[in-house]
DNA sequence: TCATGTTTGTGATATCATTCACATATAAAA
DNA sequence: TTTTATATGTGAATGATATCACAAACATGA
């Protein structure tokens, strides 16, 4: 699955260089798995391409889509407005995929302006806007601090969908989807395989 | 490896609720993993805990830190300082783990003003900081569009470890480690489960 | 001090993922 | 049209991960 979103980029990178067509063992390469992986995964989702000729890079395209899909808009919200709140507020390739930020939310009056092109609102309004626009996918960018009670609270107005950046792992009830994306983890993880190599 | 970084996250909150020691089960729980597998994984790394008595946490987690370990500062430096290199630039976090960023690069001129505590430089700098400071590590957040040529002229300067947030799988050679953070695809990966919990 | 219940540590087993190997299809060239 | 070289698609083999099952250790309470 994490691989369907690797073939994705590359497929995008191949279609802006001009190609039209590609071979497993070209994706496999640009992605950086061998050819029968990546034939093996798109005949997993009865994905199928041309012997000999090998597959047209928009109907895989559409193909992945069609596995990824969601075609209407999301609507998603934004809870903590720090450092990376506001990154992912202006973050403009959501759009591009159909992901609508909403509104954001902070317990910061200061923070509460409209200075950005989404309204940032106070904690009080979770409810308003997650009931209006029937919201399901948040974005946690609160502190470890108060981020398992923010959570509790999102997931009690009915949030289903998380991506979590805050650096504590989230007690969850089961129906509950929870990504977490640990910025200090991902650089530190950079640097112990970095020094491996290095031997 | 990765499981341990969330073993570390959990032990600090475990640490943090006051509890002294823990147990696999107790662990294994709070991070999503089996018993039996955060024994094993600790077998591996030989870290040993005391049968009946569980783990001592402090033990634990400076057993883990070793593992993981880099006791001295990292240097590393941001390339583009767009949205996301920006709240990178401010995140306070990385410094409370050694990871200390000495310079941030930017083609716009507008940006390089001093506003931020880390100055930021014109690409032309790059080579005299690099080698200045013995920069291994460095973060990319440029455009997908120039990312494959700011990323070569990195390695070109002696970068063996990149954290790139360019949707865009990038070209490197072998003895360089690239750790890839595509936030749409993280945000589609939530959305895609979170749709098949609900059926 | 001893018995007891609990938790670790780890081979054996089962599950999952990747690679191999090759029959099959077919685009392109002769 | 026929040949041929090249890709696919997929069972079988291998390799990697996770789970099971249980003996050994030892805190705890009697």
């Amino acid at each position: 699955m994490k691989r369907l979103f690797t073939y994705r980029l590359c497929l995008i990178g191949f279609k802006r260089k001009g190609f039209d067509r590609v071979y497993s063992y070209t994706l496999g390469e640009s992605a950086g798995a061998s050819a029968e992986q990546v034939r093996k995964d798109f005949s997993i989702f009865k994905i199928t391409g041309n012997k000999r000729g090998g597959y047209k890079i928009d109907e895989l395209l559409s193909a992945i889509e069609d596995i990824i899909k969601h075609q209407e808009d999301q609507y998603m919200i934004i809870v903590g407005m720090g450092n990376i709140g506001r990154a992912l507020v202006q973050y403009k390739r959501f759009k591009l995929r159909k992901m609508i930020i909403v509104a954001s939310f902070d317990v910061d009056p200061s923070k509460q302006s409209k200075r950005w092109n989404i309204p940032v609102l106070p904690m009080e309004m979770l409810e308003d806007i997650i009931k209006k626009f029937h919201v399901k996918i948040a974005i946690l960018a609160v502190t470890e601090i108060s981020a398992q009670d923010v959570a509790n609270r999102l997931f009690d107005l009915g949030i289903k969908g998380l991506l979590n950046f805050a650096p504590i792992i989230l007690k969850t009830p089961d129906d509950v989807v929870v990504n977490n994306i640990n910025l200090c983890d991902e650089l530190e993880s950079v640097i112990y395989y970095t020094q491996k190599v290095l031997e």
